[in-house]
DNA sequence: CTGTATCCACCTTGATACTG
DNA sequence: CAGTATCAAGGTGGATACAG
């Protein structure tokens, strides 16, 4: 029916929208990262602090407040002593699997690209 | 073989390692939008001002330049009088495709939850 | 039309030190 | 271990004016 042909703006703005939508939510410099972390499995703060090279301690749990509020991931408190915590994606969390993996294969790609080109 | 339990890390750290590559190349906060305008095929400056809403000029210039320098875009110049510009994902920007798709569809899920629960 | 230059407010991030 | 507080620096992004 509707071909993207005459009026493309439309259907292009509301894909636009929808990416945009996501990036709000994953948009930090580390989400992303922090959710391909969990992706294998639960972690507690210092190992995911260890995963994510580079990131800092303030930022790890200012992200992770964030994806805790955005209802990405769920934190787990054991109060052993001393305390542990441990962080995992929730369903809706593991529902950016896809997401990740696709990014992830792309960024593989992207890597030898550079490698051949710089 | 390798089970993932006892020395996850460093998998982890690898597909962590992929994924920062990938946004470190998309990691603008306009990239990704961009990249999804021009996947309905090659805009002109204008359209693309006009797809992704709420950029400004010199953000869309800036990011496209960007974009331009990693091989992801074309630019092509017809010195018509005014010049138009119209920009195209290269072979190598399309491969980005199924990462915008992939996004896209959770983006369209996620505004649903927010819809639910906000 | 397609940008660039400048000014400026705001946001993001890191380093470090500190708390429970 | 799991954070928080504070400071400082740099990046981000918009408005406006200007240029080819």
């Amino acid at each position: 029916m509707a071909q993207i042909t005459k009026h493309p703006t439309q259907e292009c703005k509301k894909s636009i929208q929808a990416v945009h939508d996501a990036m709000y939510v994953l948009g930090g410099k580390w989400k992303i990262s922090i959710v391909a972390s969990l992706l294998f499995g639960p972690r507690r703060y210092s190992e995911i602090l260890r995963d994510v090279v580079g990131i800092s301690g303030k930022m790890l749990s200012r992200e992770l407040k964030e994806m805790e509020t955005n209802l990405l991931v769920d934190r787990i408190v054991s109060d052993t002593q001393p305390i542990t915590v441990t962080y995992e994606l929730t369903k809706y969390g593991k529902s950016i699997e896809p997401v990740i993996i696709t990014l992830g294969e792309w960024g593989e790609t992207h890597r030898k690209c550079i490698t051949r080109k710089d």
